[in-house]
DNA sequence: ATAGAGGCGTAACCAGCGTTACGGTTTCTG
DNA sequence: CAGAAACCGTAACGCTGGTTACGCCTCTAT
């Protein structure tokens, strides 16, 4: 198969993937049902993936990319990192909270083996990490925030930003926030974490 | 079966439940399985929870009974609001935090159905909310903590005690808090709150 | 004391899943 | 254009789970 089908291809079992996922739970997605709804014969499923667990990890691999990739790039700019910041939060939030995001966090909450969710973790937050503490460097350095411990700020804000709200979309009890109150809480988020770290 | 009898044989019997969902995850949490660690019967378990989500139904509902029991004995005293704050937040984060409300979550998480999500959720937060504005409401007028928005408030102070703790416990990729670590940053959130609230 | 209810332990039923296997067909390659 | 490789669709295998059924035993109530 050439290079381009092959990997259009790939998309479209991923897609797949996720649809049923969303749909059915981790349990209820059955590799023949992620097979069916692709068009694709589980066979090439086996292929191309060994076995179950290495087709969701590529999913989680595939999507944490994705997450790093959007964020890498913002911070290619040199606005102010306070302005970085109130641009990175929306989109941090909307991507953590949205429905792939979220199909995923089930998939390796249901991982007894804690593979999926390492590498979730690893290759999500873990990740994340340090291109935050590089934009709060940067803001003390610019003397917006003023703080001690980067690692330690960086977890106040990930807290302002996302706090409970992913567990609850994940148990199902708060659907997929709106683009308008993701940026209005991100705004809040930065707002509280200067009036905690002014001076 | 004497009433105290069948009492003590539903908690071992949830026990049992509890030790196996904290093994192998919902998806592993077979009815023999737990009914061979309880030394009961399959048919008893059919018999008094009717399936296998009425048993976790029982867990979530009974474990849910239990956090706003104590929260609710806290609120009984007389202590200053922010005293109040400071030994329910440890508290709370320890239950929130512990193996059995993970084993909880994990389970809302894999149910499609989305009704043990709603039951964990339901007893849980939305129970706990209003004591806690109880307790916000005292706070303000004791002139402690100066807000509008009750709501928002507790679900900052929410934010700052938990963040996304839960979550990360959920995946796998947090080790359950020892009560010290619990303590401190139950702290840290009460300490975060005044300086975000006060004047 | 004795009948009956209820619990124990196990087996059995059916369905579904992960995984493998296999012809038939398409698609690439030389 | 022919052979090979890859893919599709489906069936099959082994296994496990939820749920039901059934004999045996223990306890309770009359």
């Amino acid at each position: 198969m050439r290079e381009e089908n092959r990997s259009r291809r790939q998309t479209e079992i991923e897609a797949a993937a996720y649809a049923v996922l969303e749909e059915k739970g981790y349990a209820g997605a059955s590799m023949l049902a992620i097979a069916k709804r692709a068009r694709a014969s589980n066979e090439t499923l086996y292929n191309w993936y060994g076995d179950k667990q290495g087709l969701f990890r590529a999913l989680v691999e595939r999507n944490a990319e994705e997450v790093k990739r959007h964020l890498e790039e913002e911070l290619q700019t040199d606005h102010g990192a306070l302005s970085i910041l109130a641009t990175l939060g929306p989109k941090l939030l909307v991507l953590l909270t949205g429905d792939r995001a979220v199909a995923l966090n089930r998939a390796a909450a249901a991982d007894s083996s804690g593979e999926l969710g390492e590498t979730l973790s690893k290759a999500g937050r873990e990740a994340v990490f340090p291109l935050l503490e590089a934009v709060f460097l940067r803001a003390r350095y610019e003397g917006e925030l003023a703080f001690e411990e980067t690692g330690e700020t960086v977890a106040l804000f990930l807290d302002l930003l996302i706090g409970d709200q992913q567990i609850r979309r994940v148990i199902g009890r708060l659907p997929a926030p709106t683009m308008g109150a993701c940026e209005a809480r991100a705004l809040r988020a930065v707002e509280r974490l200067r009036r905690l770290l002014n001076r």
